[in-house]
DNA sequence: TTCACAATCAAACAAACGTATGAATGAAGC
DNA sequence: GCTTCATTCATACGTTTGTTTGATTGTGAA
């Protein structure tokens, strides 16, 4: 069978597993389930991606490696065209993913909340994704704050850093639930508005004064 | 039997089912590895719980209820004395979870781990737990923040709650990969040092100047 | 037309799952 | 001493799980 096919297959079984994926978690679904969905043979799972869990980890690299690309290409650009304001910064690290979760709104937010669990999913392929796929960009990025923000501790920026993660991650899986919070009033969906509202908390939160007495 | 051992067995269920949830998440862990850890019957859990879907509440209203208690109070007593500022504020609604997670070290930041998840479970009974026994806390919580921000539109308090929260969240499910990411730099379990960079950022985020036109 | 081989298929595998059953146990009340 | 009843126990039930097998298909090269 031709090329053409395979990607065929291959790309039915990722969209179905990415979908179901994230509606009821990798545990609680079945490879019956996935290609039943994708209108494949049950065989043709182990055939391509040899087991589930290569699976798994296909479905998130497969989303997390442009996302990342473009959050590094766009630091680079920044960096050389010494053009990296905090702002900008942020700006970087927050669009691609936000673009990434909202692009493919055939099926509304759902791959962001499969991303959103990337930190928190208990299945031993996430922690090797994290290492491998998160590394380098948390580093960089890192690197990054710690030249915009001198007056802060290598800690500080460790630290705020994280929080800066945790926002986008849990605004990724529980976007749904501030919709519900706010009764209607937030629209979780709307791009300019949430990157809006994430990249003013947290610039203010990066630029409080540290804590630490002066070297 | 009577009324102790029965609480022995309760919680020694309990006991397991929290900690290899914490490890492995819901859909991961069977009844087999809980009873078989808890030392008690297989059988026990259903005559018990009823079913797996209750056990999982029970594990988790555990530990919620008393938490959220502490922080009604301690908002309350705030509000009695007229002493909210924001940082007060910001150290009811934190510091409840961070001793939670921690006074019960005897298995590290485990059960951080299994809290850090309850916004992102798909496990169908987390989603009525965030309703019945998160959605009070998170209303009073709102209202508090719009009294001590009063330049912020009612838009903006959901989403730097949301984001608030976000933090904890994600602090919970992912403070062990901050320990790995500043290469042993950051301790995740000094109390006092993740309320005082938490509180900081929040803050400072919550603080931040207003994106809407004042009425 | 024949050959080779990647891809698909139905079917089966052992293992593990949540739940149910009915008998055994043992302390409390009479 | 006998009965009662909540609890514990070993065992079994019917499904569902991820993975494997060997036959079948169909396309591109010789």
């Amino acid at each position: 069978m031709n090329e053409a096919n395979v990607r065929d297959t291959k790309d039915k079984i990722l969209d179905a597993a990415e979908r179901l994926f994230a509606l009821h978690g990798i545990e609680a679904t079945s490879l019956r389930q996935i290609t039943s969905d994708a209108e494949v043979n049950l065989a043709a799972v182990n055939y391509h991606f040899n087991s589930k869990d290569e699976l798994v980890r296909s479905v998130y690299s497969r989303r997390i490696r442009p996302m990342n690309e473009s959050r590094i290409a766009r630091l680079q650009a920044l960096e050389t065209n010494e053009a990296s304001t905090l702002e900008s910064i942020l700006e970087a690290f927050y669009e691609p993913t936000i673009d990434m979760a909202l692009s493919l709104q055939n099926h509304g937010f759902t791959i962001g909340q499969m991303m959103g669990r990337l930190y928190t999913e208990p299945h031993g392929a996430m922690q090797s994704l994290i290492v491998t796929e998160m590394g380098e960009v948390a580093r960089r990025f890192a690197l990054a704050l710690a030249r915009t923000l001198p007056h802060l501790s290598q800690r500080e920026v460790f630290w705020r850093l994280h929080f800066t993660i945790g926002m986008l991650a849990h605004t990724m899986a529980a976007g749904e639930k501030l919709k519900h919070l706010s009764q209607g009033l937030i629209n979780p969906h709307d791009k300019q508005e949430v990157l809006r509202q994430m990249i003013t908390y947290a610039r203010a939160g990066l630029s409080a004064p540290s804590l630490e007495p002066a070297p």
